[in-house]
DNA sequence: GTCTATATATAGATAGAC
DNA sequence: GTCTATCTATATATAGAC
């Protein structure tokens, strides 16, 4: 499961996928930037199907590792917010990228059914850390109670999808850091 | 150019970019919603890339169009930015279905570059409307002054955008209205 | 585990009859 | 302007040798 090949192969994944969508790239491109033939992706996941469902399952894991990393440190709710930030000023950095997401949200429905599933769940355990930010960022009195958490939630995490996009689209990195900005400004008493 | 079939496929392949993203359909998918064979497309759109061109275009044009109806019209800032959130609820409400610049900007390096420059066009054209919509909001003195016009139209519209994906991803319509909501009350004194 | 070879399907696109 | 027929390319996927 950890080896070497598979865990490349879902890089490379993963990279295309958040570059080009999910019907935009193909076994061959996995193929070609590794060095490997393209029947060899099947041993490791027969399908496409499993391979997208593969790099979202392993987006979670990740995801709640890092989490749980947010937990054990004595963060504050305001470092917390930051260091939430910085996980996408990475993917715009990289460049040409935007978050798992919003890549897979917009072709929702072309995607095969359990990639949507693990989506959803994916969605669900994120927005739940936000929530979660949010209480506690109100517990500790420097977040303004705009409306409920969980629709500040919803609210924030759809602007962030968004500016990801956009940004690529102008070619302008300081979109999303001023949409951050905005964001902060938002949240932050 | 107005002729049925070219504006019936217009309107069908507009569909289905929205609902699946520019690579998750094809001619074949048009045809068989016309009840035409996918030779007589390419009549009218020579290439994948020209329809999806063309689709672009006739957003700007109709886009265009409605802002102008908008300009004609005495309504105040607000009326306005009650028209453009119809606008949207509208997409939501067909459901399946998210805005133009969503699908787009997502599949964004993965689409023939015409389309993306049409697409670079047009988010600059509702960004301009977005833009000349906040200034007139804040000369009425009915909107916040929050930061510059230009950063909150990017703000504004990439929430708006996010919004749409990740309503349809929950399946919960009442996501993308709550955001509307909180929209809304950051924007209007 | 990686390869060659191949199956099967479908994509976008063109030629030319009607 | 729409059709049939066909081309070419590429996609996902499988079989089986090594």
């Amino acid at each position: 499961m950890a080896s070497d090949t598979g865990q490349k192969i879902l890089d490379i994944a993963e990279n295309l996928l958040q570059t080009r969508g999910f019907n935009g790239f193909s076994y061959q491109d996995i193929a070609n930037a590794i060095g490997i033939r393209k029947a060899s992706i099947h041993y490791y996941f027969p399908s496409k199907a499993d391979l997208g469902v593969a790099i979202v399952k392993r987006y979670r894991k990740d995801f709640k590792h890092w989490a749980e990393e947010q937990k054990q440190s004595n963060k504050s709710a305001l470092e917390k917010l930051e260091a939430y930030f910085q996980f996408y000023v990475n993917i715009v950095d990289v460049g040409n990228k935007i978050c798992l997401s919003g890549v897979l949200s917009a072709e929702f429905k072309a995607v095969p059914e359990p990639i949507q599933q693990e989506l959803q769940g994916m969605v669900d355990d994120v927005y739940q850390w936000i929530i979660e930010l949010l209480r506690e960022g109100r517990e500790e009195g420097v977040f303004k109670e705009t409306g409920t958490v969980e629709e500040q939630a919803m609210w924030f995490g759809s602007t962030l999808q968004g500016a990801l996009q956009i940004a690529r689209v102008t070619g302008d990195k300081n979109v999303f850091i001023s949409v951050l900005n905005q964001l902060r400004a938002f949240i932050v008493k």
